[in-house]
DNA sequence: AGGATGCTTGACGTTAACGTAAGCCGGAAC
DNA sequence: GTTCCGGCTTACGTTAACGTCAAGCATCCT
């Protein structure tokens, strides 16, 4: 059933996307719908593709990094050295996240700690007490 | 002492930035150093807004944000009405950093899940099976 | 005098992920 | 037949915070 092909715009409907992303993405080598003429039409792998590019947003992944992890999959059949480098990239990305997450907590404490310890903030913000 | 003007060198030196920050600043109205024909001199003013600057970038603050706060103790002799907006300002500044915080450690619990609980992710990868 | 520095301005380049506008085309509806 | 709808391409605009030339003075040292 759902193993035909969608037009634009019923992609953009299925995902929420604007048919300028999908041809965006599409100029970016993410995803490559059939063309008859002028028109576009996208099977299953394409939807597939799409779907993973988004969960990858989701998860900080670049458009760059995730058409990496596709092309990956999409020449030689998916060996156990490509999916460990899959394995990788995500935990990799999982760490930077997590660094990125830290490094937000610390500001978040330096900074209550200014709003809540003193007046330190606002004296900052204060001229110099002229001469 | 270091009452006296500093050239765009000792600035750079004494905050760790380049002369390209400094221009940059002035530019979008940050600092206002002296012209003393080709050359910029910066005084105590200009440090004490630089160092604010500076704190408030590592807050995640953003320039014209920064800007405008400084601004805001400019003119007037900062009352306690505009001593208060800037503790909002502040205040919303760590609100928006704890959403953004947890945003992101919503994600690396999802990820982790994705990578920790099965080969959902992997086998998220692969091609759909060919009919 | 004649580099070698150091400073200046101005303008374009960079990165990401699209938005937006202009202008053209083909098919469908009236 | 003509208008309208949707799709198409091309290309410039957006945001932030500078980096990177390019080219021109002024000054300092020898």
């Amino acid at each position: 059933m759902e193993n035909e092909m969608m037009t634009i715009r019923q992609m953009c409907d299925a995902f929420d996307v604007t048919p300028r992303t999908l041809r965006f993405y599409e100029a970016k080598e993410l995803i490559f719908p059939v063309r008859d003429g002028q028109k576009r039409f996208y099977d299953r792998r394409d939807r597939g593709r799409l779907k993973l590019i988004l969960r990858g947003k989701r998860f900080g992944f670049a458009l760059e990094e995730m058409r990496q992890l596709l092309n990956l999959y999409d020449r030689g059949d998916a060996q156990e050295e490509q999916l460990t480098r899959t394995y990788e990239a995500a935990r990799e990305r999982l760490a930077q996240m997590e660094r990125q997450r830290d490094e937000l907590t610390e500001a978040i404490i330096e900074l209550r700690a200014q709003l809540e310890h003193g007046a330190e903030m606002v004296a900052a913000f204060r001229k110099p007490a002229a001469e």
